[in-house]
DNA sequence: GAGAATACGTCAGCCTTGTTGACATTCCAA
DNA sequence: TTGGAATGTCAACAAGGCTGACGTATTCTC
């Protein structure tokens, strides 16, 4: 995974000129890695916080608050807020815990399960679209820069949620 | 640059999954990506929009509101705030146009750059953190993802930075 | 069984950063 | 020369972060 040696090895892949173009293209891509969903939240007054709240509440059925708050790296009080709408417009479903009846699992209705599709088949294409046109070797280590990026806690997140699959 | 034949070549990386991961690594990575700027801003009350001007006004001096519009993707109204502190703080200068006087040409003054070079270094450390651990091919293939990603006139604006050079 | 710790919800208030709307100045073209 | 387009500023509002404080229910620990 690392420590393949930089030795004897054209390092000019480092210069600050292209590491700079690194960051310009991280910049950039991200607005448009974003920019399809945002377009569906938009119209029915909904924002980023609500795509990633359902996001992973699809992915990790009957999460906790707790450990939704800590993979998206807010404070329970602005998940909350954001919770409460989803609750409300009856796309989230909020169910006391059998075994330990503090806490609450979050489960997407069918209703959100319907929205979490349109966002994810959305931001899917435009993945897919980037994929095709630079190829599987390309893909390979785009994942492996992305995972090289992430904090030490946040590849813990990914490692565990890609580890579970489809 | 694309179009380099899918046939009669193994599509793995286009499942659903595949995709799914990206994206995640997408989310997890930009993460990473902005922390270290992040709490650099912190301490000086700044946020991510000032980054972001600093960074594209030290990339383009003497660029004018209305381009780091385009670049930035944002209202005027949204960048005036924060360039207006920048100003007051006396890490931006503003200059009427000689030619267009409608125009405000806009420069880093020596607090401003060095502010600049704090954030770039912060920043520039993680990536390359990051390139050093995924080596040269890995770093091609992220690059080609990303461009792939970014829409149209986005690309267009990262191609042109990407040609002035260092 | 009492008290500490945990999980969650909520209220209040603040900050950054996005938005629209209204307006002043300047330039340019009819 | 005058009206429209372009550039930029100010004001007000909303989303969504944050901290701090508090209430409640439940579980864990001694």
């Amino acid at each position: 995974m690392q420590g393949q040696g930089d030795t004897g090895q054209n390092l000019l892949f480092l210069t600050d000129d292209q590491l700079r173009k690194g960051i310009e293209a991280m910049f950039f891509a991200y607005r448009g890695f974003t920019a399809d969903p945002d377009r569906i939240l938009a119209t029915r007054g909904y924002g980023r916080a609500h795509h990633r709240a359902i996001h992973f509440i699809h992915r990790s059925p009957g999460t906790t608050v707790n450990n939704l708050m800590s993979i998206l790296g807010v404070t329970k009080q602005s998940l909350n807020r954001v919770l409460r709408t989803l609750i409300a417009d009856g796309l989230v479903l909020s169910k006391v815990g059998t075994r330990d009846k503090r806490e609450r699992h979050l489960t997407l209705t069918d209703d959100g399960a319907a929205l979490e599709r349109a966002l994810s088949d959305a931001q899917r294409d435009r993945m897919r679209a980037a994929y095709r046109a630079a190829g599987p070797a390309a893909v390979a280590g785009f994942r492996q820069v992305l995972e090289a990026m992430m904090d030490e806690d946040l590849r813990r997140h990914f490692a565990a949620l890609a580890e579970r699959g489809v």
